[in-house]
RNA sequence: GCUCGGGUGGUGGAACUGGUAGACACGCAGGACUUAAAAUCCUGUGCACCUAAAAUGCGUGCGGGUUCGAUUCCCGCCCCGAGUACCA
């Protein structure tokens, strides 16, 4: 029979789901591999052919890690918890379970069609109450612990308590709130339960704090950092507001150095370790306090160079600073008014934007260096920021560009501080080089003597000391919204308190809009009836999208564990996931998060490893590829009816208008499918060249309103899931962004009917032999076993695709029908090409099923032995002819053969060669 | 501005440590089969020159360098994409 994929791909489906081949045991004498993608948020839109990139390429892994001998872990779930069918219910009423239950069930739908070997039964839904009981278990844990910087790790509340009592507070070195009171163990004895608590908060690990957080009207709701984009939401593009709350709070920042370090120790794409440096913004420097003069105020400002202090001229505030009214002088008060209106007026963009012109205003005020009792000028200036540091800086123009512009700019000092530093009326010298001078008490030091004893020195005088700054903050954890999970915490006396853990999973209560209240409180105020065992009211918002996924992937080592959140054998037998696979766009969010975790879940002894993803690729983003019609319009720019061929529109005066993809088929438009696309085309002319109706394309996000949407069920329909999964993988490296197209799937359709066609004869019947393979047929097999080997493990699956279709041509022209290297053909190709390599394997006459768990062919290199190449002859570096010499010869034998050759002598043109450079078995050029 | 990618035929892309640039596919052209079309199969296909073949020249963003030999290494520049940004 022809190649019949549907019928194939139907049976095979159903014979894995029947048969759970995929499922994974938590024991096995093989060696474990986690293989992970990133589980996605069942949207209504349902996949489109961008989504199973990722997926298909950890699936080819999946399949070559099990068929190297490997107990492979790859399952599949779903975070969702999310926005969007919270938007669907407040517009339509519907219960969010309800229409996120719907979408699953097309994604599964979807998912299976495509043939992948999930292990579903640990399948993961964040939204479950059975999952998010432990998301709010985790919660609780971290409300329960605090960091102690003595061991660097998390450590249970209980341990700060007994310090409390034990010691008090002076030698607790923890990662903390700014406002942390000292007392001593007889103050704590005295502290009513209230207050230990209030304090308590102040260095539990999720914690309470009255902060300013992104606040989006539109969505009613807060918003990560990551979740804002200048200034609109990354979700709709509303804009968004700072507003103070108070809000729950993730202490991420005690992680902040480990998480710096995890990355040096896993293997990632360069880019997003990259990011996340720049995310956590470490910077080692030093905190000096400045005092005012005529005031009693110091002020702080962060430094990273403290060594040049001596060359301070001016101090610098943020507009926004909130000292600066009281701080400007009467005289000075209108200039400073009239800047901080000015910069008021530039938006955030444009302020970023514009980092050419120097602007600011004096105070009015003075300020005197703690170090060489010199008084300096206090300035205003935007180029401070008041999110970062303190807000404020001190100017050394002779050692940073952008305060030598402003020194320049408003006349003030320029003070050379290093001897090494040339040039200094010219433009700043930030070199570390050579001794100080103008530095009183550390002139004639280095750069290396300076910095410890400037730190040593402030510290002593109590006017500032070594400090890291980081630009992360702590990661802000409640959101005003329904569809989350909900905080298993309630309120008494204003303080709040835990659930027992017995009373989890606390559920999502039922309410009647998913709005918020009329006074502006979240949905959940709604619930009626909704009241604490222990009095008190509940906490209201709910957890951020980032809390179910980052810690899944150790539910699926354990997916259906009622008594923990998964086993200690479990945990201790898969470690680490070893690959994981999805998008860049996690890079600041899910993945900081989900080692933020990781390390904390370790830190209490609930886990072992110090990172959780140990390899990560990125699949590049799938555009869309949009097509266009050109419709003429005529004299007056009316529409007509007539629409031409996009290489003549430039004859006529036309509006380009989007195509339904669907209907065009290598940029050719099917002008009858266009004519029944919608009414206003029925009746629509055409003007053509060469007898077709060529499309434009653009490359655009791929979107619905764009008409550019491919979907994989259509695909799977007109060619099945292995030609869709091999196309996939051909369309170019998994990394790289690509728009989508089409126009080459024909191309490895007939790869796999020729491959189909290889083990059957004329007639379409099954017909293999056991004759003796010949060299030739050998060669070709171990040529494409070490390639697809080579090639899976460096992710370079594209590649192999065409190594395939050149086996499978070379053997097609070998008239190979030998059992034996066609059966070790089915094992390579069953990684990506499963449905069809089944097929064949139990046609073969082996066991239904045992494909997945075979042995991948070991690859022999005596049979890519050689013994003749054809090598190529240059001369001068230019290729002229090739020459078939036997591997054996060495110099000598090969020039005197060379020289000998008439074809040779031609392109001598009668010249003597000066020099043979000869390589064995790669070239020979000739100089003359 | 900084950091990281990238720039190769009509198109997607290949060339893994410097060694025959353009594999594999799409598209296109021609042919076979067919009453015809589709499907299938075969042949050709970097560009220029040429009626054609042969030959020749030019060719991996641009300019230079190293080398017997450079898509690959080095220097300078241009362009595209991603991330990030007065970070003190």
């Amino acid at each position: 029979m022809d190649y019949q994929f549907k019928e194939i791909e139907q049976k095979w489906q159903k014979f894995w789901a029947d048969k759970q081949t995929f499922k994974a045991e938590t024991n096995s004498t093989k060696p474990k591999y986690y293989v992970l993608d990133m589980f996605p948020y069942p949207s209504g839109a349902g996949l489109h052919v961008g989504h199973p990139l990722g997926y298909i390429a950890s699936d080819i892994f999946s399949r070559y890690k099990r068929l190297k001998g490997f107990n492979v872990l790859h399952p599949m779930g779903y975070d969702s918890f999310g926005l969007p069918a919270e938007q669907y219910a407040i517009q339509t009423g519907q219960h969010p379970a309800i229409t996120t239950e719907a979408n699953i069930a097309t994604y599964r739908r979807q998912l299976d069609q495509i043939g992948f070997s999930f292990d579903w039964s640990r399948e993961v839904r964040t939204s479950e109450p059975s999952y998010y009981k432990w998301t709010q278990w985790i919660f609780m844990q971290l409300f329960n612990s605090w960091y102690n910087l003595e061991n660097d790790k998390a450590e249970d509340i209980s341990t700060l308590i007994e310090k409390f009592n034990s010691s008090g507070s002076a030698d607790v070195k923890a990662v903390c709130d700014e406002d942390t009171k000292s007392f001593l163990p007889s103050d704590w004895a005295t502290f009513t339960e209230e207050q230990k608590q209030e304090e308590l908060l102040k260095y539990r690990l999720t914690y309470l704090r009255e902060s300013t957080v992104n606040w989006c009207p539109a969505l009613g709701t807060v918003l990560a950092n990551d979740e804002v984009k200048d200034g609109f939401s990354e979700r709709g593009g509303y804009p968004v507001e700072q507003k103070k709350m108070m809000q729950w709070s993730m202490r991420i920042t005690a992680y902040a150095d480990r998480l710096l370090q995890g990355l040096d120790t896993i293997d990632w794409p360069e880019p997003i370790k990259e990011m996340q440096r720049n995310w956590i913004g470490k910077s080692v420097g030093a905190s000096v306090k400045f005092q005012v003069e005529g005031n009693d105020k110091q002020i702080e400002v962060f430094t990273t160079r403290v060594d040049t202090i001596f060359g301070v001229s001016y101090l610098v505030l943020a507009p926004e600073h909130e000292w600066v009214a009281e701080l400007t002088t009467p005289g000075q008060k209108q200039a400073v008014e009239n800047y901080i209106a000015q910069t008021k007026k530039k938006s955030e963009l444009d302020r970023m934007a514009d980092t050419k012109t120097v602007s600011g205003a004096f105070t009015g005020t003075y300020v005197v260096n703690p170090v060489s009792g010199e008084r300096v000028q206090l300035w205003i200036a935007d180029y401070v920021l008041a999110g970062y540091g303190t807000g404020a800086v001190m100017g050394v123009p002779s050692g940073d560009q952008r305060d030598w512009l402003f020194a320049t700019h408003f006349n003030l000092p320029i003070i050379q501080i290093l001897d090494a530093q040339k040039d200094i009326d010219q433009q700043a010298d930030a070199t570390k080089e050579g001794k100080y001078i103008n530095s009183g008490f550390i002139n004639g030091m280095t750069y290396k003597e300076a910095i410890p004893f400037l730190n040593n020195w402030l510290e002593e005088q109590k006017v500032g000391k070594a400090k890291v700054n980081f630009r992360q903050r702590d990661a802000i954890f409640g959101r005003q919204r329904y569809w989350g999970e909900p905080i298993p915490v309630y309120f008494k006396n204003n303080l709040p308190y835990l659930l027992n853990e017995e009373e989890l999973p606390l559920l999502l209560p039922e309410i009647d809009k998913y709005l918020p209240t009329e006074t502006g409180e979240p949905p959940l105020a709604r619930a009626e009836d909704w009241i604490p065992a222990a009095g008190g009211t509940y906490e209201l918002s709910t957890m951020p999208g980032w809390a179910g996924s980052s810690w899944y992937w150790y539910r699926y080592m354990d997916a259906n564990n009622n008594g923990d959140f998964a086993s200690k054998e479990a945990i201790e037998y898969w470690k680490a996931v070893d690959l994981y696979i999805g998008g860049s766009e996690h890079a600041t969010g899910h993945l900081l998060y989900s080692r933020f975790w990781n390390k904390f879940l370790k830190d209490l002894g609930y886990t072992k490893e110090e990172e959780p993803f140990k390899k990560l690729i990125n699949q590049g983003m799938i555009q869309g590829r949009s097509n266009f019609v050109y419709r003429i319009n005529d004299a007056d720019g009316k529409p007509t009816n007539t629409y031409v061929s996009a290489g003549l529109r430039k004859e006529y005066k036309t509006s380009a208008l989007h195509v339904d993809v669907n209907i065009v088929e290598n940029d050719t438009l099917d002008l009858n499918k266009f004519k029944n696309w919608r009414e206003e085309y029925a009746n629509a002319e055409f003007i053509l060249e060469g007898g077709k109706y060529i499309c434009g394309v653009e490359v655009e996000k791929m979107s619905k309103s764009k008409f550019n949407v491919v979907n994989p069920d259509d695909l799977i329909e007109r060619y099945g899931a292995d030609t869709l999964r091999m196309y996939e993988m051909f369309l170019g490296p998994l990394e790289q962004s690509k728009p989508w197209n089409t126009n080459g799937i024909e191309g490895v359709f007939k790869f796999l009917r020729k491959f189909w066609r290889l083990f059957h004869n004329e007639e379409w019947h099954f017909h293999v032999n056991d004759s003796v393979p010949t060299k030739a047929e050998l060669k070709s097999l171990h040529k494409i076993i070490k390639k697809v080997q080579d090639d899976i493990e460096r992710f370079s699956f594209n590649t192999s695709v065409s190594s395939f279709m050149i086996a499978v041509n070379e053997l097609t022209d070998l008239k190979c029908k030998n059992r034996q290297i066609l059966e070790d053909m089915v094992i390579i190709l069953s990684p990506y090409a499963p449905h069809i390599c089944e097929e064949l394997w139990v046609l073969l006459g082996n066991e239904a099923g045992t494909l997945s768990y075979t042995k991948f062919p070991t690859f022999n290199p005596e049979y890519l032995v050689e013994d003749e190449f054809a090598y190529p002859v240059s001369v001068n570096g230019k290729m002229k002819m090739n020459l078939n010499l036997s591997l054996t010869l060495d110099q000598p034998e090969v020039e005197a053969i060379l020289l000998a050759n008439e074809q040779f002598q031609k392109f001598l043109d009668g010249k003597s060669p000066k020099k043979i450079i000869f390589v064995k078995g790669k070239i020979i050029n000739v100089v003359v």
